[in-house]
DNA sequence: CCGTATCCAACAAGATACTG
DNA sequence: CAGTATCTTGTTGGATACGG
């Protein structure tokens, strides 16, 4: 395995301004990834879903805070609202084109994650272990 | 493009536990998708680096948050420090494979923000302005 | 040069109660 | 059912100053 080659090959696809202190995807980047981003939007990934889906589904959210994300991920475009006016209203969400292709990130880096708790739970108890009880 | 074939295939991939309250991954998310996470393992890609590095290329950070996160990281097993007993002291960081095999996944996303940035923000305006003048 | 310590401001987030 | 309003708390992060 080439490390240089291949290292080079992804940074090469970083967009160029991304370290810059007021690069405009911060915000982007944090409304998306903060706490409760990813998994909204994984959770839609199946397909539509109810507001009260969404807060059984998943574990320990808030209506407060599972409300404010879908508000600002249906404002950047990634997620669509839909009313249906029965008695009592039934509204459900559903991931835009836009949505679905950044589900597809999202969904790989909580793989990576998945994939990986083995080795990383062991890094950390090695650390802990070798060296300061920090924490 | 078949999406619903797709969406099945990308979400198989989640790993079972994603969505429990107390998944053990979800501080791992919060360390690495925090707010300087990916921007300074994206930094740490093309090579070692030094603290002071770090420091200019990440407009904005402060020295606290940087070390914050790079002891984090190193717990985690994700990133090596390499002290040589120069003096002054030097101290380098640099991805373990781990790391560097996170980093593919980081990259890729803030390269999604960076390639749909015009997008996102097309969305936002247009919301804004048909709607609520809501922040 | 490479951090740590301290203090402080801002915000994210939870609990609870309430409305259409 | 699908939220909003309000209040309170915990955490994050910045500024500054200092130490190895």
């Amino acid at each position: 395995m080439r490390v240089s080659e291949q290292s080079e090959d992804v940074f090469a696809r970083l967009p160029a301004g991304s370290f810059d202190k007021d690069c405009p995807t911060r915000p982007l980047m944090a409304q998306v990834t903060g706490r409760w981003g990813a998994l909204i939007i994984a959770a839609l990934v199946p397909g539509p879903v109810r507001f009260s889906g969404l807060h059984r589904q998943i574990g320990g959210i808030s209506q407060k805070m599972l409300s404010q994300y879908l508000k600002s991920l249906v404002r950047y475009g990634l997620v669509e609202r839909l009313v249906e006016p029965t008695v009592p209203p039934q509204v459900t969400y559903r991931l835009t084109p836009l949505g679905r292709s950044l589900a597809e990130q999202l969904c790989a880096l909580l793989g990576w994650f998945g994939a990986n708790t083995a080795e990383l739970e062991a890094a950390r108890q090695r650390h802990d272990a070798t060296d300061s009880p920090s924490r």
